[in-house]
DNA sequence: CATGAATGAGACTTCATTCAT
DNA sequence: TATGAATGAAGTCTCATTCAT
């Protein structure tokens, strides 16, 4: 009954064919970028040949853009998953969703279609709007989301949300996006940890540069 | 007698030229990525022809280098000024060196480069040595400075300089990254008001999220 | 079943392909000289487009290189085959070599590769090393063997071998070089024979053209 | 007086100017072939620019057969002055000929020209007829009339004019050719020396390469 | 006359795409 | 389906030629 029911190795090949494809050519794009990849290359690294890749995607463009619906897709599935329901301090939920991000999306293949988007959107209009309402918005719903419920528990200060959002994502996504380019290079120094930076992150976004109470309570004696 | 001393329209002409090629050449490729940008565009939109681009810049890379070189050497000098000769709390310091960067960087077209570097830095490996050695490390310098000025005058928390540098950049930077993908397509709702996230970000970068224990209680009663 | 392996006609002419581009590169670069021949030309002769001729040679240069190699190597290794076997009068050798010659290279279209060679060698000094160790020095060693072989047999006065055979080989190359030049052109009147006129080369080269002194005489007497 | 008849330096320098680009061309066609010789760096080696070089030659076309023309013309005129009457021994004529052409013509620089013949005339027909008629033509007959002087004379064995002219001329405008080609490529071990080569070659033209008689006669006793 | 900035046709080369096998 | 040889549009760059100064 396994048997029967279990595709041939020659099927299963072929259904996994457009996965491979794309995931060959996410790679790809992420290391050279759009322009550079050739189409030839992207078939050679999922092991079939030049012919066989327009077989699937009709054209470049268009495994491009699969690439970037299927990641993008499958980024906000994965998201959805990790929200919602958390019950606890702000802070602590603010803090798994900023570390759970970096560990399943940012610190993965994944994170290189960011770099992807911010390279080539003006050259496919058409991601804009993707990306946007799929990606940006939800996105910046969750933090903003979890910013208002702290500053309605008390636990945060009332700040405009979408500039505070901005703050909260960009070091994460810059993260990821450096991860792509100049920290693939063997160029810079230390690499960047990205754990340790995640922490100070989020250590300076609760707490903020300055030194603690005291000092402030001698600064009034002096006034 | 000047006048016949004065430059020809040819000659002035001449002077101007690089500039405005180099100009012509950072916007294109800021719009549509250094692959994707055509010499000849690159030349039309200067008002020459193909052939007067390459007399004044071998290659189409060497043009792009020179952009580069061109665009952000001079800021560079420009943020180092202003660091050196400053009298006053850390925080203020670090408020003018960010404000000051949006105003002169990140705001410009210039703000555009940092989008090509991303995208096409690992097809250049000279050019990540260049921007590395040129731009991130005194960029990172020039901030790391500046924190541990304050934690040295006990304005700011002993926090891991590396780190809290790649926060506080980041968030501006990822701006002017914005700005040049997403943020040029007419797709999100209102664009991101730079001047109000920068506020917040340093607001936030220095007093944190966390709404302070008692002061809460008191600015309530002052309500 | 013999049928099934037999080589599709695809296949048969990927196999020709390599040699019909060379043979229209030779043609070509004879007729125009290396720069003035364009690659689409080169192709169009061979009966392929442009791209085609870039998938068997990575540059012109390299097919270049590839017609002198092709053509050049063959005809050394068989002019050695002709010498080491040979057991006869030194003269005998001699005009079978210089005939020979004539015969397999001179008259063919591979007696065109000496006028590319004048024409381009300054401007392609890794050429010039490959030719001047692949063809001039091999064949001024068969002929100065030859000479010295008739030498130490007592057949041949005792010249200074270098010179003696730059005179035997300038008159057949110049040759060649004159067919595929001025010969060339319908201008001069009755194109040169040039069975004759190696017959006539090498009785002069053995007899010299001085009427004998005495001998001339006794000839008399004998008739 | 002197004053009034010299012409000025500016007008000696325009007068001048055409042989000095013709020089500079000669020169560069020779080094490097018709197409690979840029317009401006003739003008440059001429010492002037490359818009001056239009002001004397329509185009780079008439400027090689301008070339041409005046070299082959220059050398005919040369040469008919070093002819005609001539009283002595013919094997003296045909040695002072052949001496004097390298002297005057192969050993210097318009030796050089007839690289640029072998190398274009196939492009450039109408310079076919005129190599022929002025170079060609008159070259031969000079030989030709040589030779049947010394067959006339008794001092030549009666040997077809058209073909010993050939073997007679062909080694030294090869050894011209050579020159320009592979010996001017740091390439070749000891380059040719031209006065050797000459002498042997006349030598050889005038007693061949066989043993004397009493030999022969040894070797009948031999036999 | 002389200059040299500017032009643009044209050469080499690449690579997305097609299609016979 | 899968292949990969073949195509040709398109891009980079060169250089003969023009022309305003």
């Amino acid at each position: 009954m396994r048997a029967a029911l279990a595709p041939s190795s020659r099927h299963r090949r072929k259904e996994a064919r457009p996965q491979e494809l794309l995931q060959a050519a996410l790679e790809l794009f992420v290391e050279k970028g759009y322009s550079a990849a050739r189409s030839e290359e992207v078939a050679a690294r999922a092991g079939v040949s030049k012919g066989t890749l327009y077989l699937y995607f009709p054209s470049k463009q268009e495994l491009f853009k699969a690439v970037v619906r299927t990641r993008l897709s499958s980024l906000i599935a994965e998201g959805q998953q990790r929200v919602d329901r958390f019950d606890g301090p702000s802070a602590a939920l603010l803090r798994a969703l900023l570390q759970s991000w970096w560990q399943h999306v940012g610190s993965t293949p994944a994170g290189g279609i960011f770099k992807i988007i911010v390279a080539e959107v003006r050259n496919f209009p058409e991601l804009a709007q993707f990306y946007n309402d799929e990606v940006v918005v939800p996105a910046q719903r969750l933090i903003a989301a979890t910013l208002q419920r702290g500053i309605a528990r008390g636990e945060f200060r009332d700040l405009p949300l979408a500039p505070a959002t901005h703050t909260l994502i960009a070091p994460l996504l810059f993260l990821a996006l450096h991860k792509h380019s100049i920290g693939a290079c063997a160029v810079s120094g230390p690499p960047l940890d990205a754990e340790t930076l995640i922490d100070t992150h989020i250590d300076l976004m609760l707490h903020g540069l300055k030194a603690p109470a005291r000092p402030a309570q001698q600064r009034r004696a002096h006034a």
